[in-house]
DNA sequence: GATGAATGAGTCTTCATTCAT
DNA sequence: GATGAATGAAGACTCATTCAT
């Protein structure tokens, strides 16, 4: 048997029963069981337990990230991007559910490591979003006076927790289309109804845009 | 010393302890010395760790849908509803940072126990957004085709994100109130520059729409 | 309420929940709360859980002994009396059932104050049996090589041993009498057959007598 | 180390330190450092303290009670056979001190597992000495009029009283073939003196016998 | 490399005992 | 004297990790 094949088998055993029963509920032992490899063996291709949460972190995030990035690569229109953005992301959460269980929960873990690893590589995959946004800010087709930083942060909340939804509940009351669609739409159109004549808030003149910026602390 | 005063002081220790350490890494006699009591008197008040938590869960929160209701009791206007509802989600996180902490992670947590809490509990809270929701389409002043139910979670999503990322950055990018307010406009009026005579998505009646609502699968 | 009462009314509750769970599974906050007192009064009548036990053994043996004592004092013959102390051994057994189990189970624990405790007080009421075989010998109606050391043991324990089978099953098979009659017939009488021209081993010449005595060790 | 050795050397440190210090004031530890392994060792061969206990009883209890069957199987006469169970018992209880103490001390706590399981096994043991009785009675050398129900408790608890009395002094005053001598024949022949003419009570036509049977409960 | 028996540090929880009221 | 809330020492048990085979 190749190297390769018993990291991985143990990766993906770790990755099914973290997702079970939880880091702090899951044992060693279970994932050896469920590896079909002895209990020592694991600490031949890992350092501790926690090293395999973390090397889930780092190889899975890694390629959901070049994933999504290569699937919105040929996508120019902005708005279309985002709406693909939510379908790629809802469809990954959707085919890999234990995965997800796991980036949901133990990435809020209060650990100071994850909390730094969250911020990094976390970073990453957000700013796919604020990159469209600020693609579509330079192609005159989103509001100047969104604020990418609160924007990919809003945005990417929305899909998680509906993505949450969908994992804590067996039966789906939506598809992963529909909802892609909505919660895209919501953010591109909002959910007010268009008043001929009026316009949103966000571009208006008036006394709350100074406001807004006057809001930001740091840039 | 009232009984209510070291049932209150135990609570407050464990909410710190919790949200510092985490559920797992945090130790009783943490707890204890943090509240200034000996290991054993915090069992005369709870039945075992766990409960501790659990307690928070339902102590905490619902003082804090008690507080949004009633702050949202005498606001009319749906978008301002909307609005308000967010900034009262982000300041109570701001000012309640490590119970915030706690229920960010902690019910997030695999247990069934959990689970079926967080589906119970929270649902009364997320039925505040969709009751606004319906409210403003029942005025005529939220599109039809908005699904409440996805909507609901979109937006809370959106707030609970954005608290994530203050909870973890010790310095504050953007204001309680610019955050509220952009998000708040984001769900409103879309972040798609108006274009004259174009309407949402939502509104359309191409292809588009007709495939939404074949998408639903149980109302 | 005076003070002896409440010093009994523990004691009381005492054997009641010891004969139930047990000495080490007793909890001093259920023995508190069958006396109808405070856990901190225990303290003020006993030094500690341990003291309890002690005191149970001291006053309620005492009382047992000079019982027994008293209601053979009027009993001449040795046969009849052997009779009679089992049939008050086991009538006691029957009245004091808490009693009798706490005195069975704990008094055999291995503590070495037990031990030593049961040695000595123990030997007390081993021998008014021992006493009645002498004077039964003495009186030349008992044999002569009977060894009242060994006796005594003897209809102890098989006494003893009656009476945990009655508190052991709730329902009695045997009558108090019953068993009284039988056991003392055994001691007396044996259970051979009387053979015409037979006589007891006891009381042979043969290799077997000799035997016996040169079989004690000590004195 | 086989398997069978660590189980086995648990055990028997166990019997070691429970025959010590009795089951409730026994340390995991102390068994562990008797047995020369860590303390978890303990836990990859029992569940639990608990069953450390009981595995005891199961395996040690069985192996005597087979003992004892096996050597009086060549026995046939009744008397010879109940003097020769007498000095097996009490060879056995001389030879397995450690293990005798615990069966005496623990196997009379009132748990309602310990209660059971001395009914169910302890009856099997009982039993062997009821049989002796019936074959006596059967082929005419034992009175028709003895109970065996209850002369096996009053021959068993006899010698289990003698036992106590070894293991409670370290210095032995009788030998074990005097005691099991003088026991065995103060059942079989009883401890009066055979006046001629005289037959026992258990024979005895007048009021003793008839009321004897009117006392039986139950059969 | 692979195994899995063995390890022992670590922690929740219990409960006899104390003492301020 | 009486109370019962508070104490904190003590111990059974778990489980990540090691290492001899």
């Amino acid at each position: 048997m190749k190297i390769a094949d018993k990291h991985s088998k143990i990766l993906q055993a770790s990755i099914k029963v973290f997702a079970q029963k939880g880091f702090y509920n899951a044992r060693i032992s279970e994932i050896a069981q469920e590896a079909n490899v002895a209990d020592g063996t694991i600490y031949l291709y890992f350092n501790n337990k926690y090293d395999i949460l973390i090397t889930i972190f780092e190889e899975e995030i890694g390629k959901i990230i070049a994933k999504v990035k290569q699937e919105l690569a040929n996508v120019e229109d902005p708005a279309e991007k985002l709406y693909k953005f939510a379908l790629i992301h809802l469809n990954i959460v959707e085919e890999n559910q234990d995965l997800a269980e796991i980036i949901q929960v133990e990435l809020r873990q209060s650990s100071k490591f994850i909390k730094e690893y969250r911020n990094k590589k976390f970073a990453e995959y957000l700013n796919i979003i604020s990159q469209i946004v600020r693609q579509g800010q330079a192609a005159g087709v989103f509001r100047q006076d969104v604020m990418p930083g609160i924007f990919k942060r809003a945005f990417f909340g929305a899909l998680d927790e509906m993505s949450r939804f969908w994992l804590l509940s067996s039966k789906k009351k939506y598809t992963v289309n529909l909802a892609a669609r909505q919660i895209s739409d919501f953010f591109l159109q909002g959910i007010a109804r268009q008043v001929p004549g009026r316009t949103s808030a966000l571009n208006d003149d008036s006394s709350v845009s100074p406001k807004l910026f006057s809001d930001v602390v740091t840039v």
